[in-house]
DNA sequence: ATTAGGATCAACT
DNA sequence: GTTGATCCTAATA
């Protein structure tokens, strides 16, 4: 055994993205997204995405084409396709696979590991820290994510960017488990298993007893 | 703990 | 005119 390598941020690399939306979506589990604005730096280490493909997945936004609002997950990987729903809210995806074939991955839930105060000032309804990012929307909210970052590289570490993910995580001594479900909210594709997160963490949304769950490995750390 | 309804608007039929 | 890749509050158990 050899000493152990620094910890340092190490920004998220283009390549690890460019890739099926399934493996992006495993590699995004554990990464850390930094959004450094005038009114402080937040950090969230994610902990539930779903996959969205193109033209064979209905619940897919960009199933039906390319229109202004979409364009983003026609473009090159490790950009952020940011959308406005319910009249109200904010969701982000990281985009995937290469440049021409849509795909991307919605970041549904995280851990916010820096920045709390701030977090705290931009969620005033979150009654617990758990809260703070436990949902698509309000993780958008802690990050002040909006529509101002649509197309937005990640891979530049510019304000908003993306950490891969530094550690081997564990929890009471056994590797972090990652397990996909259903995903939530979408009315058509039922049936597919493209829900990822982290097995009992505290910060995942939406969890349902009744679901079927399936183990589906452990977190990647990027290697290239 | 779980459920139902409302808020609010851009994109799309 | 209808529909959401949602969240919050209030009501019920």
């Amino acid at each position: 055994m050899h000493a152990v390598p620094p910890l340092l941020p190490r920004l998220l690399p283009r390549d690890a993205l460019a890739v099926d939306v399934l493996d992006a979506a495993r590699t995004l589990l554990g990464s850390v997204l930094v959004a450094s604005t005038t009114d402080g730096e937040v950090a969230v280490r994610l902990v539930e995405v779903e996959a969205y493909r193109g033209a064979d997945d209905p619940a897919s936004h960009s199933y039906r084409g390319r229109t202004p609002r979409n364009a983003v997950m026609w473009g090159p990987a490790g950009h952020l396709y940011v959308y406005f729903v319910y009249g109200m809210h904010y969701c982000a995806n990281v985009v995937c696979l290469t440049d021409g074939v849509p795909g991307a991955v919605l970041l549904r839930a995280g851990e916010v590991i820096g920045g709390l105060d701030a977090a705290r000032h931009r969620r005033p309804t979150a009654r617990a820290d758990a809260e703070l990012a436990r949902g698509p929307a309000r993780l958008c909210a802690a990050l002040d994510v909006t529509r101002q970052f649509d197309g937005w590289d990640l891979t530049a570490g510019r304000e908003l960017w993306i950490a891969a993910d530094a550690e081997d995580h564990e929890q009471n001594g056994t590797p972090l488990r990652i397990v996909r479900s259903r995903r939530i909210g979408v009315t058509s594709a039922h049936h597919r298993l493209l829900r990822f997160f982290i097995a009992g963490s505290p910060y995942v949304s939406g969890w349902r007893s009744a679901w079927k769950v399936v183990p589906s490995g452990s977190p990647r750390r990027s290697t290239t």
